[in-house]
RNA sequence: CGGGGCGUGGCGCAGCUUGGUAGCGCGGGUGCUUUGGGAGCACUAGGUCGCAGGUUCGAAUCCUGUCGCCCCGACCA
């Protein structure tokens, strides 16, 4: 390709709306361009990596024997009410694009296959002996993000490949799981990129074991936990760990203590010399479930920890057995709205009594009551005493004289221990999800009835997975993670090109004449070669050959009148003098090694 | 959804407080010079100042509404 049929426009300035550095270069590279919020062009350029990525994964996959196929975007909402997803995923996150036709009838624009691809399978696959089978695509997904960001790390239309499998048992779709965990850590590792895998929660896709692939970087949305030997890495979201002691409370008397106005924490430690560890903070919050009903919790935390909504959605979704649409504190209006005047903010125990709650309109009046495990293990402490004004010391859990549910609901932070391993301790890092690996088991499978025919003669639910990679996420995580002040630089294998040959003046024919021969050596040799031919001055050619990053640069400039180039690792910055054969050796050292 | 900020030529911005009919840099076009790190000079094209109302003799500027974009938060007693 020559530079002047590239339509190459980059911009000096990057548009205010990028805020970071790989947004910013894709755009002044002229990779994308923006066609309103959250939605993006990808131009030729982009397109190029695009299309590498695809062809590293669908090489990958199919070497695990994976199957390729086209799914539709449209969807009709009759699979995804049968599903149990219509609602959440139109209403509660209001993350699906939904339509109806001129009959009126819904439809969905594709934020995932899962129902699709499990109706199909349903339709055609009868028998054990027709499993396993893991099919993917790679197509483009709708999501109405609550607030899309950082161009193409969040838009709202994007790339993604998604593979599906589909099993007769739980050991087998065990193995294809690894499988594809391997599979997928050849396909980042190929794509040089930086990476760590994550133990994940399944989110609104549901379903057991699931795994997280991390860019690493400092832009990254995702927290992630990781212990100091690497063996443990999670998710904050879904990170599990043991917390220290902390200072232990020295009471042997259970006992009522005036706390005049101190209704924080850090007031009451101040002013009675107790540490957060000491004390068990309660707080309430009102979850909404797929039916509407709005449930009051009352959560009991050691006060110097945190809670971590995701795990509290999980544990009240699976003792509800519903989805929950949405979970958060409570706050002044919600009480005031409710008719609910009496509760002793800052002043709230554990065992606060379900009748401050029989005056809620559409609350239901009992409070779930949850309390993280951290509480459990304490042998005294200080909590609300229900009272204005007042906290008790306790010093038995048994004095709490109402049911709990325990279980872990704490945010794992940097400085816990590790669960595998006492002595390492955690680690905080950011990370740009990449990739997501799930073991279904068989919540789809059951509730669209997609079953097989089993051994014995009976029919069972298809255990399944699903694997998703973000196709057009991972081309900017590249970029985050592969940049200088200049510009791009971008792996060699998803580079949009290979190497460069710049003239430096085009008016000069002999220069002109040795880079037209290179090129037409490169192309036969099929490597993937750009020359800049335009009528420009040298300096700006090498400007734009680093904003785009292209990984190597040939020059037909000074040495050409003895017939020499110049050869530039756009990465190392290393700068050789190189005749025509030397070059030719050192584009297929370079690009052999970095394939291999 | 809440909070903050911004909409002026393709991009980055000034002008707005104190109303008088739009300017700078980059980019585009033409010509000459220049030619290895975003060249110089000259000429030139390009803007219903997001949109709709209102106030006024007069609105980019003041008021109201609306649309769009960006950022922060979705967080604790």
């Amino acid at each position: 390709m020559r530079v002047s049929r590239l339509m190459l426009i980059t911009l000096r300035d990057a548009p205010a709306e990028a805020d970071i550095i790989s947004h910013q270069l894709l755009i002044r590279g002229g990779f994308i361009r923006r066609v309103t919020g959250g939605i993006y062009a990808y131009m030729p350029l982009l397109w190029k990596v695009l299309k590498k990525i695809n062809l590293i994964v669908e090489e990958e996959l199919e070497s695990k024997g994976c199957l390729q196929a086209l799914l539709p975007q449209l969807q009709p909402s009759d699979i995804w009410e049968r599903s149990g997803r219509w609602k959440s995923y139109t209403e509660g996150e209001g993350i699906m694009f939904s339509l109806k036709d001129r009959q009126g009838k819904e439809l969905g624009l594709g934020p995932t296959h899962e129902e699709v691809i499990t109706q199909i399978i349903s339709e055609t696959i009868h028998s054990y002996k027709q499993l396993p089978i893991n099919i993917f695509q790679i197509q483009t997904k709708f999501r109405d993000e609550i607030r899309p960001r950082f161009g193409l790390m969040r838009s709202r239309e994007f790339i993604m490949k998604d593979a599906y499998s589909f099993h007769a048992n739980e050991n087998d779709l065990k193995s294809t799981y690894l499988d594809m965990k391997n599979a997928y850590e050849n396909i980042f590792k190929k794509c040089g990129l930086d990476f760590v895998a994550v133990d994940a929660d399944s989110g609104a896709i549901g379903g057991a074991a699931s795994q997280e692939f991390m860019v690493t970087a400092d832009s990254g949305e995702d927290l992630i936990l990781i212990s100091s030997d690497g063996k443990y890495a999670a998710n904050q979201e879904k990170a599990v760990s043991i917390i220290d002691k902390g200072k232990l409370l020295d009471v042997n008397k259970s006992s009522i203590i005036e706390t005049p106005n101190q209704r924080t924490i850090e007031d009451l430690c101040e002013k009675n010399n107790f540490y957060p560890s000491q004390i068990v903070k309660v707080l309430i919050y009102i979850a909404t479930s797929d039916d509407n009903i709005k449930y009051p919790l009352l959560i009991s935390i050691r006060g110097d920890q945190e809670v971590n909504q995701i795990k509290l959605s999980n544990e009240l979704s699976h003792q509800l057995k519903k989805n929950i649409l949405e979970i958060r504190p409570v706050n002044n209006e919600d009480l005031k709205s409710q008719d609910i005047s009496n509760i002793p903010i800052g002043f709230i125990g554990p065992d606060l009594s379900d009748n401050l709650l029989s005056n809620a309109k559409t609350w239901e009046n009992k409070f779930i009551r949850y309390t993280d495990i951290s509480v459990k293990t304490l042998h005294s402490f200080v909590c609300g005493s229900n009272e204005i004004n007042k906290h008790r010391l306790l010093i038995n859990w048994d004095l709490i004289n109402t049911r709990q549910t325990f279980c872990d609901i704490r945010k794992a932070k940097a400085g816990d221990k590790c669960i595998n391993n006492e002595k390492q301790s955690l680690q905080e890092c950011r990370g740009i999800e990449i990739g997501h690996i799930f073991q279904l088991g068989t919540k789809y499978s059951s509730s669209l009835c997609a079953t097989f025919t089993n051994e014995k003669g009976k029919e069972d639910p298809f255990w399944m997975g699903c694997y998703g990679i973000g196709i057009s996420r991972l081309a900017q995580a590249a970029v985050e993670q592969n940049h200088d002040d200049s510009g791009i630089i971008w792996p060699i294998t998803i580079a949009p090109f290979e190497v460069i040959i710049i003239i430096a003046n085009i008016k000069n024919s002999i220069q002109r004449n040795l880079a037209e021969e290179l090129y037409k050596k490169l192309l036969k040799n099929g490597i993937d070669v750009l020359l800049d031919d335009r009528d420009e001055r040298a300096g700006l050619k090498f400007k734009d050959s680093d904003l785009i990053g292209i990984p190597f640069r040939i020059v037909a400039g000074r040495e050409s009148d003895s017939g020499f180039f110049e050869w530039h690792d756009r990465k190392t910055k290393v700068t050789e003098t190189l005749d025509e054969t030397s070059v030719l050796r050192k584009i297929s050292e370079e690009l052999n090694t970095e394939k291999t």
